[in-house]
RNA sequence: GGUUCAGUAGCUCAGCUGGAUAGAGCAACGGCCUUCUAAGCCGUAGGUCGCAGGUUCGAAUCCUGCCUGAAUCACCA
């Protein structure tokens, strides 16, 4: 329609003022809701064709296009903006288009179909996930579902941080104070288990540093002097150098808290189509840096370790290998990006990770691209806020960290709850309950998270912040199941959905509507070229008010006229759709009622 | 200090590539359940869009400077 007016206006101008209008120029734009209209014209820019005040031309070219095209019922003026209102039959037209694409709302995608890999969820094994993490799964899991919905064909990937001296701490503590105790002795989760080592081993470490800075030393010497952190560092030399036993506890540590990242991965309804570890590209980094460093890209130091210059490009040295010749976080990366492009080929790679790691991606792109590598152009770090929490910062060391089972468990807690005192599904048979139950409770804290623009930093305080009314996950998914509930109805009672309107007149509020419903496949291609989630969230905000309001101010089956309720049954109908496909995309499931 | 990002109602957040009178929710106050789900709907109150300039028909949005906050500038991952 748009597009048709634009056709219009140009050749409005043509014929006025005798101009050719260039495309780009022209502005058509949804009216404002406070004025009479349905899409405006902005005439400001077209002032210098007209050489006319802003009123008149805009009267001008609204008479012209009234007159040439009949989908245009009226046409209003205010200020320098042409508002003009469809008339029935355009908006039906509209209303057709939509049910004629409601089975393949998969169309927002164009071009050439891109493999593109997402990596997401990263996490360390010596400690379990928190509320850090639950924000990276939920953009990670929907970005790529907003990505394969625009054509890509999308690869979930997750990278595990398995080795180094933090899982050697667990190691250490365990053997230390474990008494072969193991999550399914103690009846713990797995990686609550190894994390409680984790901090057994820091409580030790820190009482031991304590006692030494007592006797004088300094901090420094202190940390050095540590047996358990020389311990600690033995242990790691052993793991490298393959030592048996080592390996062993390594494995058997490792192999619980992937039982308990599994249990929180099901739970928060995300997954992977092939996880990477850490401990198996290390060594191809290192490769990739010794070829790097003959062919003179890199440079090796005095002491042995390699490093990159990066002052031309305005940044700084960077190492890549230690004097000894392990590895550290930039090798392992060059390693992991090298080994998935060598597996998948891929045209994009989007590293999920947080905001405070932009340095190193943007040194990560760089040393790739000097390294020769073409495809290093499409890979980009997806930068996202942190999550804060009132009193400050989330330090996972100083145990001020939201643990995401727990407070998974607790949303679903508070949903069923909220829904008891609300006295809702009295009678259902509690297996379903509990499904509904969860699907709410997730649904609140995924939306919650996902509605705020990824970029910014957000605030989370566990008392307040979850919500079930209001701009909620909840509050879409009860718009949801008011329309399940009325198309069921509508079933039962054997009334049919109607596609022949051509005697009904819409009212204001299923106009807004349709206008909504037509931004769909806008919306989510803005959320894929901008890697935007929250674009999603707060638009399917907006339809489902629309929507309640809707279903306040009308009644759907009780409507005498028969067309009229066959066209609001169908429009239901073509809203629910949206709203769950919309949803799904944010990785949040929709319960049939509540 | 360098770099990057952010600053919108008491609080949490929207505001699309510059467009009309800056929007929701929470919290506060007042209405609405005999009618398809009240996790809802309606109303009241709440704002110098960090500050100052600039660009133009028009700026929360773009440019410059400043103020404030965050992240980073590691032989941690």
């Amino acid at each position: 329609m748009e597009k048709i007016i634009e056709q219009n206006v140009a050749c409005a101008v043509k014929d006025l003022y005798g101009s050719d209008v260039e495309t780009g120029v022209l502005q058509i734009q949804e009216t404002r809701k406070d004025f009479e209209g349905d899409l405006t014209v902005v005439v400001f820019p077209l002032l210098r064709f007209s050489g006319k005040s802003p009123e008149q031309t805009a009267a001008e070219i609204g008479e012209y296009i009234t007159g040439i095209n009949p989908g245009i019922e009226s046409c209003s003026v205010v200020k320098g903006f042409l508002n003009l209102s469809l008339g029935n039959s355009a908006w039906l037209a509209e209303f057709d288009k939509l049910v004629s694409e409601k089975d393949s709302l998969r169309q927002a995608g164009r071009g050439e179909q891109q493999v593109t890999l997402v990596e997401y969820s990263s996490p360390n094994t010596n400690k379990p996930l928190h509320l850090g993490h639950i924000r990276n799964n939920l953009l990670g899991f929907s970005l790529s579902r907003i990505l394969s919905e625009c054509g890509h064909k999308v690869f979930k990937t997750n990278i595990v941080n398995d080795r180094g001296i933090h899982i050697c701490k667990s190691m250490l503590a365990w053997k230390l104070f474990g008494d072969g105790k193991t999550p399914e002795t103690t009846g713990m989760k797995g990686d609550h288990f190894v994390g409680k080592y984790y901090v057994e081993f820091e409580n030790a470490c820190s009482k031991e540093i304590r006692e030494l800075t007592d006797r004088g030393m300094t901090p420094g010497e202190a940390a050095a002097g540590s047996k358990m952190m020389s311990e600690a560092r033995e242990m790691l030399r052993r793991w490298e150098a393959g030592d048996p036993e080592t390996v062993g506890l390594w494995k058997m540590m490792n192999s619980w808290v992937y039982e308990g990242f599994e249990e929180t991965y099901r739970a928060l309804g995300v997954d992977f189509d092939r996880i990477y570890y850490e401990s198996d590209t290390y060594k191809l980094g290192r490769d990739i840096v010794n070829t790097g460093l003959e062919k003179g890209i890199f440079r090796r130091k005095e002491d042995g370790s390699v490093w990159v210059d990066l002052t031309s490009d305005n940044l700084d040295e960077k190492l890549l290998l230690r004097a000894d010749g392990t590895a550290v976080y930039m090798t392992q990366d060059l390693g992991t990006a090298v080994e998935r492009y060598n597996d998948y080929r891929f045209d994009n790679q989007y590293y999920v990770v947080g905001n405070e790691q932009n340095y190193h991606f943007q040194v990560l792109k760089l040393i790739l691209e000097k390294l020769g590598y073409e495809w290093a152009g499409g890979i980009y770090h997806f930068s996202y806020g942190m999550v804060n929490l009132p009193e400050g910062k989330m330090k996972s060391r100083e145990g001020k960290v939201v643990d995401a089972d727990d407070l998974i468990n607790t949303m679903i807690k508070t949903a069923r709850e909220m829904s008891e005192e609300l006295g809702k599904l009295g009678d259902y048979p509690e297996e379903e309950k509990d499904g509904i139950y969860s699907r709410i409770g997730l649904g609140a804290l995924k939306y919650f998270i996902l509605k705020v623009d990824p970029r910014k930093n957000m605030l989370f305080d566990p008392r307040e912040s979850i919500d079930f009314n209001g701009n909620t996950g909840p509050f879409v998914q009860y718009t949801y199941t008011r329309i399940r509930s009325v198309l069921r109805k509508a079933e039962e009672m054997e009334v049919k959905s109607s596609h022949d309107f051509r005697s009904i007149k819409l009212n204001g509020k299923e106009k807004d509507i349709l206008r909504l419903l037509r931004r769909y496949h806008r919306v989510v291609r803005e959320a894929a070229d901008e890697l935007n989630p929250s674009y999603i969230a707060n638009y399917i905000y907006e339809l489902s008010r629309e929507f309640n309001q809707f279903y306040h101010d009308y009644t759907i089956l009780g409507e005498k006229d028969e067309s009229l309720r066959g066209f609001r049954i169908a429009l239901s109908d073509l809203t629910g759709r949206v709203i769950k496909r919309a949803m799904w995309l944010l990785g949040i499931e929709m319960p049939e009622r509540m």
